[in-house]
DNA sequence: GTATGATTAAAACAAGTGTTTGAGCACAGG
DNA sequence: CCTGTGCTCAAACACTTGTTTTAATCATAC
């Protein structure tokens, strides 16, 4: 079965990426624990690297696009007046966190934690593009929301939005697992 | 000149560990680029790994001797009242920021934010645990000045914290280059 | 049933990895 | 002068890396 061979290298690659980082995951690695051939990554995907790019592709697209229809619908509540800051933030937030399973099950969020300081300079700007479109947006947004603060610092507290959420979500649920408390 | 070899070796490593991360860079492009034999890192340091914690321990140390010695400051001048919030937070985030040269031209300050999401389990502890008492002191004492918060809140706070410093850390040296402004 | 194209398998490839070895050097103290 | 000691060097070690190759196998359409 083709399509189950690229399924279940996707999904073992993106529980050992997140596990162990990128550089440190070797194709033997990914393949033996998937049950496949080495060779089929390079047949199916290209190379390691396209391979890691569907692996992102594939759970990032869904969630971008529940963050932009989360946020339509926050501006269509407001009207032609500002959005509700907590609304706006609450839809950039939510969708990774619960894009599937549980917290601490989840390679994927811990990849993505990681990716956000991992990877060549590259990559990293092929990754960022996927987000380009998303941020705008919401910088957008945030500005109508708190039109007092001056735009300079509004881009350093998403930036601190960004950390938090990338920080959380690799540590997170190792810290849960260790007695941190959880709400909501 | 031994002390000679051993500095350039944890310059260069300092840097393309911040530039490339711990597993995408090779001995081999160390040395090279310091000008010295590959042997030598095994013979001063024992090896890679060893290097990687040395890296970090050298501006490390200090950096927490800092944190630490601030702190007791904001609490002397406290007595036995709440101590400054603000304060507290500037005593753990200045040092860092002010460890050395400018941003963007320090190697160190991407490392940091870099090994935060990156190394195996077993290296991340023992580097952990080099800020356990970082952590507990600077918990206590924001638990101090903000005594209504609870405790599991505060951590969280805190996490957030060392993430926004971290991604500041990988990130801001690049942000700043291309256009993001900063004050103080 | 056979031909066709997609998928898998084992093996080899060339290059790069961290580490070790052992010979060589400089230079101190006896 | 010689003998250690501390250090550097080129070379080799054993192994792993991502990728290719070649042949075998599979499903499907004619």
């Amino acid at each position: 079965m083709a399509i189950d061979t690229r399924n279940r290298i996707l999904d073992v690659a993106e529980r050992m990426f997140g596990e162990r980082g990128f550089p440190a995951t070797s194709l033997r690695d990914i393949t033996t624990e998937a049950g496949v051939n080495v060779a089929s990554v390079n047949y199916h995907f290209g190379s390691k690297e396209a391979l890691l790019a569907e692996v992102l592709e594939r759970r990032l697209k869904p969630i971008n696009e529940r963050r932009l229809q989360l946020l339509d619908a926050v501006e269509a509540r407001a009207g032609n007046g500002p959005p509700e800051l907590e609304a706006v933030i609450r839809a950039f937030l939510s969708p990774p966190f619960h894009s599937r399973g549980v917290w601490g099950e989840n390679g994927f969020q811990r990849l993505v934690g990681r990716i956000h300081s991992e990877t060549n300079e590259d990559f990293r700007a092929t990754f960022v593009k996927q987000f380009d479109h998303v941020v705008e947006r919401f910088t957008a947004a945030l500005h109508r929301a708190l039109p007092d603060l001056e735009v300079a610092d509004l881009r350093w507290r998403i930036l601190f939005m960004v950390g938090s959420m990338a920080f959380t979500m690799s540590w997170g649920p190792r810290l849960v697992a260790r007695g941190f408390t959880t709400r909501d």
